[in-house]
RNA sequence: GCUCCCGUAGUUCAACGGAUAGAACAAGGGUUUCCUAAACCUUAGAUGUAGGUUCGAUUCCUGCCGGGAGCGCCA
């Protein structure tokens, strides 16, 4: 048992032998301390029922703390408006640090009851590179699959391509009026890039232009030889060019299950809404609409206009015929729960997108889909340019993905060739690609999701400060003794005792690693894990600064050889929770 | 206009309702006969505003100010 559930066990004892009720269990809660020199767990029983009995808090704390009984390993004191704090002595940090080191998952706990979770992220548009803003829901999408499975959730990744939308119809009118076959050999996405910038500035010039490429989306949705012909090979190309990064990213999925997966069934879907009485004809598109229930200011089906409250439907079948993102995103929901069994499904998509997913959800809900299960929008935040404004999602002079990630790697292969012990240049190539590529990754999942943040290339790629490289260092540091003792050490069965002050705080942040990875799923919030880490490599440095390990001798040298190992079995694996690899020399 | 999100050191970011609000960068001062100095130690510096709930508010609620986004056939 962790030793916070083991304080509040005896608290909870300690205030029944006290005869004192307890209205609601939850209230009482035992932590980590905020503030490490109040001790190193803190609980605020006395605080919560002060009142309540009529106590001073802190007086009540004391007696409290003087009947828990735990002297032998813990220190009770009180402090402040009524804190019970406990400070293990180091005795019983070893003994944690132990535990931590003797098992296979670092403290990591499975869940009670592990649920099907279809995570929904990346889901670039086909025939469109990746520009950087797509490096959020990949990167949020990926390490929040990691997590998941970590504590045992069965999970499925899906990359919900855009590969049947308004793009195509664009892509199509321009590759008609003439596709540079040459160019398309050579480097595809950019060939596709340039017909689809074609198709878009010509339609923002002339509304004909953009009926056209209307009509040629229609054509291909309706099977069109010559449009399912041109889509197929804009398909194939795409994807190459996508696995190609995804590679690079170290991003992988189970399924690539397209908008264009769902096109047979999107004809059905609509009509059965429609026979439904869910779905209805408006002004020529077919629309679903709210169900009158609950406040119009709550309803995501109502919309205020100049002081009135007017209909904002869902748009499930366009004027002209075609389907849109609505219908196979509504197509999705029953395939993934039919097919999938799914209990929870993730959509790691731009907070812009909100008002969609309230209808999504809402029309999911009425559909019959909702029940015992949870639907959730995981929503970020948009990356700002130089200048402070948003960069453009559709604007297209956006800094490529690729170019993003090759100046990264150019940018650490400067420092790795300044300051590496690595000595062979094909090492060196592959340190400086793991770096550079690791740092943009890190930038991103170091960040709350929801902040917009500035998109500084220089800054991402700087290796100091709460960086990637801070982080890959004190790992490299830890794995440096070892080779160090070329395989002469036998840990198991060692002593483990501890005395220094960075030993204990060490172990003090290393225990606390199952609970950080559970939290990140609280609410869908790598950055907490990524906080972590720089912390528990800070505390790492410290140690490694203040407390030789091989020039110790004995028990103490054996601690610390534990402490090193440990600490890099977990830097190793949060990290790549992370989706973020690890080299053994830098 | 309505709805949603965001306002924290000079800057970029943190903080399950807890104590004296943490880091990093930039600025100042130190540390290398010693396991990777891509490191460590150290000094300064911040919750937009007015209320409310609470034993306790950066956190929850309301108003205001400032920034961003969305608002019928794009995704």
């Amino acid at each position: 048992m962790m030793i916070v559930d083991q304080l509040r066990e005896r608290i909870l004892e300690v205030l029944r032998e006290l005869d004192v009720e307890v209205p609601n269990e939850g209230m009482v809660q035992v932590t980590g301390a905020r503030d490490l020199r109040f001790g190193d767990f803190q609980s605020n029983v006395a605080m919560v029922l002060g009142k309540r009995l009529g106590r001073v808090p802190l007086e009540f704390a004391g007696e409290v703390g003087e009947k828990m009984g735990v002297e032998d390993w813990c220190e009770v004191t009180t402090a402040g408006a009524g804190f019970l704090n406990f400070t293990l002595k180091p005795k019983a940090w070893a003994e944690v640090a132990r535990g931590q080191w003797e098992s296979d998952d670092l403290g990591v706990q499975q869940v009670g009851s592990a649920k099907t979770v279809v995570v929904d992220f990346s889901a670039p548009n086909v025939a469109k590179p990746m520009h950087v803003g797509h490096i959020r829901s990949t990167i949020i999408g990926e390490s929040l699959s990691r997590v998941a499975r970590k504590v045992g959730h069965r999970v499925i990744k899906d990359n919900h391509l855009g590969d049947w939308g308004t793009q195509f119809g664009m892509v199509t009118w321009a590759w008609k009026r003439g596709v540079d076959e040459e160019g398309l050999e050579k480097d595809p996405l950019q060939e596709l890039l340039r017909l689809y910038r074609e198709a878009s500035n010509a339609s923002k010039e002339d509304e004909g232009v953009k009926e056209e490429c209307r009509a040629e989306l229609v054509k291909l949705q309706q099977g069109d030889e010559e449009n399912t012909g041109i889509w197929e090979r804009c398909v194939e190309l795409s994807k190459r060019g996508l696995e190609r990064i995804y590679d690079r990213l170290g991003v992988g999925f189970d399924h690539w299950m397209g908008e264009s997966a769902y096109h047979d069934v999107l004809g059905p879907l609509v009509d059965r809404l429609l026979g439904e009485g869910l779905a209805r004809e408006s002004e020529g598109a077919v629309c679903v609409f709210s169900n009158g229930e609950g406040k119009p200011k709550n309803d995501p089906f109502k919309i205020n206009r100049d002081g009135e409250w007017e209909d904002f439907p869902m748009i499930i079948r366009k004027k002209d015929g075609a389907f849109n993102y609505a219908t196979t995103d509504l197509a999705t929901v029953e395939y993934r729960v039919r097919e999938w069994e799914a209990d929870e499904v993730w959509y790691v998509v731009d907070f812009r997108q909100g008002g969609h997913f309230s209808q999504l959800f809402d029309i999911t809900e009425r559909m019959g889909y909702g029940k015992g299960r949870k639907w959730v929008h995981v929503s970020f935040g948009t990356i700002l340019g130089k200048d402070g404004k948003p960069l453009k999602t559709r604007a297209g002079d956006l800094p490529q993905l690729e170019d993003v990630l090759d100046d990264a790697v150019k940018a650490a292969a400067v420092v790795v060739n300044e300051k590496s012990f690595v000595e062979d240049v094909e090492e060196r190539e592959r340190l400086a690609e793991l770096i550079g590529v690791n740092s943009v990754k890190f930038t991103e999942l170091s960040h709350h999701r929801m902040s917009d943040y500035l998109f500084d290339l220089e800054k991402m790629v700087s290796l100091e400060g709460d960086t990637a490289p801070y982080l890959l260092n004190s790992y490299v540091r830890s794995r440096s003794i070892f080779r160090k003792l070329d395989g002469n050490v036998d840990l198991d069965g060692g002593q483990l005792e501890l005395s220094e002050k960075a030993e204990i705080h060490l172990v003090r942040m290393l225990s606390g690693y199952g609970a950080q990875v559970h939290q990140v799923l609280d609410d869908f919030r790598p950055n907490l894990l990524a906080t972590y880490l720089l912390e528990v490599a800070r505390a790492f440095h410290s140690f490694y600064e203040a407390c030789p390990v091989l020039k110790s001798e004995g028990v103490t040298r054996m601690s610390r050889l534990i402490l090193c190992d440990l600490t890099s079995r977990v830097l190793k694996d949060g990290l790549n929770l992370l989706s973020i690899e690890v080299p053994e020399r830098m």
